[in-house]
DNA sequence: CCGGGTCGGATTGTCGACATTATTGGGGAT
DNA sequence: ATCCCCAATAATGTCGACAATCCGACCCGG
């Protein structure tokens, strides 16, 4: 039996053991998008990716057709494969279905919460009111969404929780709008203890009107950012 | 010039307009899964769906990870796919979320309607309140989800739309339990009509408020049903 | 009788080749 | 010079074959 584990260990060590079918190009193209390395609009030819991942042209092809349901990626019969530009409007409806989203989970969030929970997200909480104190904009920017997905993984509710994620990363190019308002990190730290005191408290009406109250306010500093927009973001045909 | 327009008619009719990529091979496969024609947990092979809905083995499984990706079915390295079986808890919280995006689309169809998205409206419900004088309760209940779909086209929040209709088709599997409840077929009906009065008279409150109590109503009624069966629906190991 | 090992069928995962299609650039007619 | 048509090219869509893997049946020693 030693010599069957020692083959299975050697054949599931390296040959193909974390990447199962085309996930990890998915992961890895996914991430790519997300962090910005590709345009918006830009064609992702599948020859190129296949070289730059290091993947067959299959797993490439299942990794486009995953990003196009998820909505990153936009294919055409015959004219390949986009990165998706999501426009100002688009972003915005958006942000008011994650906004209904995270009410619900913001809720649910406190009623379930274990003091783990709560301990992990008072850490967030005062690593936030450490940034802020020292000015450090983009620290305070970078543990938000941290914040945010500790209340989704404390709600216990995981069909809301990858929904709201996938709608995230569509909308992600915006989010650098909403935080440039003069005075806006005090008044958000000051909404997500209010939040937070709600979960301690495991009262969902009031954790659900805070985060009610705390979208709402960033939905009005994007709606504010679009509606005072120039012109629209142009992209430029390669 | 008419020999190339003919030609183009030609090669475009037949050889596969209307099946760009797998996308009809997904459809049917789709609408198969969602009218139960599939068991839950049956093993999806892809050679004999290949024969069966007359698509390549690559379209067949370019849908199963559409349809992955859209919950609808699990796949599992070198082991294949299956229909998922959704929980009777995972379906409670898939009503939940839906509940919540349903708020948010009656809201925004209170708001957006126009005179002909509520002439549909009246016209499905004078339907529906038939049906209900007749007796008919299987008739009210295909009308219902028409009522529901009208609300989310006049919401025009595609984003909304699509995720809130993939969630019913998840759980799909239990609706039925919420009609059986006696005398829960005229208080719908009546909910119906709150809902659409709401939306008449574009009043966003009001439609957001009169959606909620009637969701959540049917999630009371789901959690009833749940919570006095006495065993979970046994599947069998074919 | 039973546990472990082995063999075979069945099914999936991957790759390459080929047909099909959009696009681009050039050439010719007006 | 301009416009239209057409060939060359690049990319996608599709198919078949092969390797890898899993599952179940069978066999055999204890």
């Amino acid at each position: 039996m030693a010599r069957t584990d020692l083959r299975r260990a050697a054949t599931r060590k390296r040959p193909r053991a974390a990447s199962e079918d085309g996930l990890e190009a998915y992961r890895r193209l996914r991430e790519g998008i997300t962090a910005g390395r590709f345009q918006p609009n830009e064609r992702l030819v599948e020859a190129n990716l296949s070289k730059m991942l290091g993947a067959g042209r299959t797993a490439v092809r299942a990794a486009l057709v995953r990003l196009d349901q998820e909505g990153l990626v936009t294919r055409e019969h015959n004219r390949g494969a986009r990165v998706r530009l999501v426009s100002e409007q688009e972003a915005l409806q958006i942000e008011e279905v994650r906004a209904a989203l995270e009410r619900l989970l913001a809720r649910q969030a406190a009623a379930k919460a274990t003091a783990g929970d709560i301990r992990e997200l008072r850490h967030v909480l005062v690593d936030m009111r450490r940034c802020f104190s020292n000015g450090d904009a983009i620290g305070y920017s970078e543990l938000n969404p941290r914040f945010h997905q500790l209340i989704w993984a404390a709600a216990r509710n995981p069909t809301a929780g990858r929904l709201v994620g996938t709608l995230k990363s569509q909308s992600l190019r915006y989010q650098y709008q909403t935080m440039l308002r003069p005075g806006r990190t005090e008044r958000s730290l000051h909404e997500h203890e209010l939040i937070f005191s709600a979960i301690v408290a495991h009262d969902p009406e009031a954790a659900e009107a805070a985060m009610r109250d705390h979208l709402e306010e960033v939905l009005e500093t994007l709606r504010w950012a679009i509606g005072h927009k120039s012109r629209p973001p142009h992209w430029l045909p390669d």
